[in-house]
DNA sequence: CGGCTTATTGAGTGCGTTCAACCGGTGTGG
DNA sequence: CCACACCGGTTGAACGCACTCAATAAGCCG
């Protein structure tokens, strides 16, 4: 999960603006959902075949684990986590997912959903019905290349967190996501130095396969290299290039 | 990469079996790369969009990270590794693969490979152009849609392996890879109780997360438990239930 | 045979965990 | 209104798993 690729007009858009409008012509993320360069004739194709929109209280569940697959979603605004469990109940999070994110795909294997994906915070999701987009991929050769582009880049995301967890530090790792979340921010128009942490100290710990004890401890040697500023879960980064020298495998001695 | 639910007809092949018939029609693998039910004529076109077959010696790149992407490989006989490095040259091992497992699906998303692929022994795969791939996709849509499970099972794999590494201990994960090899072996009709580890050591502790040395000391400690017998790479499984215990989290005392 | 790679085994260290106490904000009921 | 509990988070002390460093062994190939 360090890169991610999306090729996203850089706009400045408030997140209001996504919700609003209702077209998929004129949603700000309509960069990450569909291919470019599709003709009007096609998007209006495409808005056909988008369900409704459905809202999510934080906490709630878009999904859970071993429901029936029918929607892919993608988030129009607010943030999502999925989360599986093994056999022992041992939860650990794959994913943090932010607006224009889409969710779903790991259901498509087997028919069911493999993870469940639960509202960090109050959010709006775009269900489309996958059998509808099946047929229009059919159609519509972009959009299945589209498609499979989005799919390959969820397999790029998920090996770089096997690259997280099998070789990085505790602390590289602790890094990596902040700038990771800092990169996603930017390339959505919002301030790639400070934002809210939507998850708990335990979410990340799961997320990045540390004890939320680690997290806490991690955070609070950040805050005094002088790396971030932290009130709660408002995070303010102080010193990219230390945080990314850090994630590079620089030690503690790290204030670039 | 625990599970793997490839639905593939529990055929007693031979290796020779699969690649010398040259038709997919008569591939023992048929299951794994095309979706079933496919009429004649539909499997001709199939036929047609693959490309020639490709042998690789042991040690033999298929492709390297950074190439341009072009085709999806399915292998025919042998195994194969895909390995990656970090800006650190750091490398790390995403998977191995065998007879019947697909390659590549990584490198849609930017149109360049993120993996290498390296033979573990003498291999033959086919090679299938992508882009015509695509064009057939357009016109069968059970090829599509097989092709979207794959990708979607593939996503999966890589999940797992995020809970192998997220949460797991050493000897749990090590445990887990051994059933996972014997289950996927189980499914090409090869003995799910003995059968040779085509990788080192070293690559073993670079896909589970651990050094080389763990690996072994683990090996060891398995062979004294009674769980396995081992011969260099030959492995032969004696309490496939001690081991599924180990896998679950039952510690030391595991003898089932 | 010597030189190489791959694997095994030992001893000691350190990172992240475990267990536990404590803190601060928030909500709730008396 | 305060007392209380609760949840999320912080911090401390000690432990233990996997790593590091190092020596040795076992195949393999020239």
């Amino acid at each position: 999960m360090t890169e991610q690729t999306f090729r996203i007009a850089p706009a400045t858009v408030s997140e209001g603006d996504a919700a609003g409008t209702g077209k998929c012509g004129r949603c700000a993320y309509r960069a990450l959902c569909l291919p470019s360069g599709l003709s009007d004739r096609d998007l209006s194709l495409v808005e056909g075949a988008i369900g409704c929109r459905r809202r999510l209280a934080r906490g709630d569940a878009l999904f859970r684990a071993g429901q029936p697959f029918a929607n892919l979603f993608a988030i129009r605004f607010g943030h999502v986590m999925t989360c599986r469990s093994d056999q022992r109940g041992e939860r650990y999070i794959t994913g943090f997912q932010m607006a224009g994110d889409l969710l779903g795909m790991d259901a498509i294997g087997n028919g069911e959903h493999a993870s469940t994906a639960i509202a960090l915070e109050d959010s709006e999701v775009c269900e489309m019905p996958y059998a509808r987009l099946q047929r229009l991929m059919a159609e519509m050769p972009q959009l299945m290349e589209h498609f499979h582009r989005t799919m390959s880049q969820e397999i790029l995301r998920d090996q770089s967190a096997i690259r997280f967890l099998g070789i990085l530090r505790a602390d590289e790792r602790m890094a990596g996501l902040m700038l990771n979340l800092s990169a996603r921010y930017a390339m959505r128009g919002f301030s790639p130095r400070r934002f809210r942490l939507r998850m708990s100290r335990d979410d990340m710990g799961r997320y990045l396969g540390l004890k939320m004890e680690t997290v806490s401890r991690l955070l609070a040697q950040f805050r005094d290299l002088g790396l971030i500023r932290l009130d709660r879960r408002e995070l303010e980064i102080l010193d990219m290039r230390g945080l990314e020298a850090l994630a590079a495998g620089a030690r503690t001695e790290a204030t670039s």
